[in-house]
DNA sequence: CGGCATCCACACGGATACTG
DNA sequence: CAGTATCCGTGTGGATGCCG
């Protein structure tokens, strides 16, 4: 019976943390690619500009949920990928990816 | 093979409609206490001005998501519910709040 | 290539007051 | 009670330019 308020709190919280526009997608992205570097993400998340595609990263580093891997090299290589906690995040839009399809998709 | 791709367009489109704030939170207490009316309601989204309540039930409305039963009695009753697609989407959101209670929660 | 810095416009959201 | 109307500050995001 007290089972119905399972802490929205901690819902709440997350939430707000990936209600931003794109923050989702990029996951969703990161998930179906694989690990890509920030051009190629960029391009992938067509419409982003660098720097608001810069600022979701960073707070998604700052999440734990998606890695950065930086080569000095020239030119320098930065690749983005999921960490297991973002994995675990990115699993939970599949079912919201299905309803997106029945929905605005098909019939 | 080419189930890489199931159309992330769609899934970018209601994204995009549910990714402002406070929206799916709505849809998780409208699933969770049933039906309210508006005040009962914003007591429960905490810190929300009914005009941005207004304006994410109207949206919400609009995406079919959630219904309005107006009774033009003294004082007014308006009560807002999930239809049956809002359940489907706030369904979505279980795995999430599961993910939400790991991570924020407890250990 | 992968940013950060800067500038700027506008959408968003909060507070308040008012109405049927 | 359930909004709408208005005002107004802030955040957010786009464009551009420069730098390691």
């Amino acid at each position: 019976m007290s089972t119905k308020k399972p802490k929205s709190s901690s819902l709440e919280k997350l939430l707000n943390q990936i209600s931003g526009r794109w923050t989702m997608y990029i996951l969703w992205i990161l998930d179906n690619n694989g690990s890509l570097r920030f051009g190629e993400l960029g391009r992938e998340v067509a419409g982003i500009s660098t720097k608001v595609l810069t600022e979701r990263l960073r707070k998604l580093e700052a999440m734990g949920v998606v890695y950065r891997d930086y080569k000095a090299t020239i030119p320098p290589e930065v690749t983005y990928g999921l960490t297991e906690r973002g994995q675990e995040l990115s699993r939970t839009l599949d079912p919201l990816c299905e309803l997106a399809s029945r929905w605005y998709d098909s019939p």
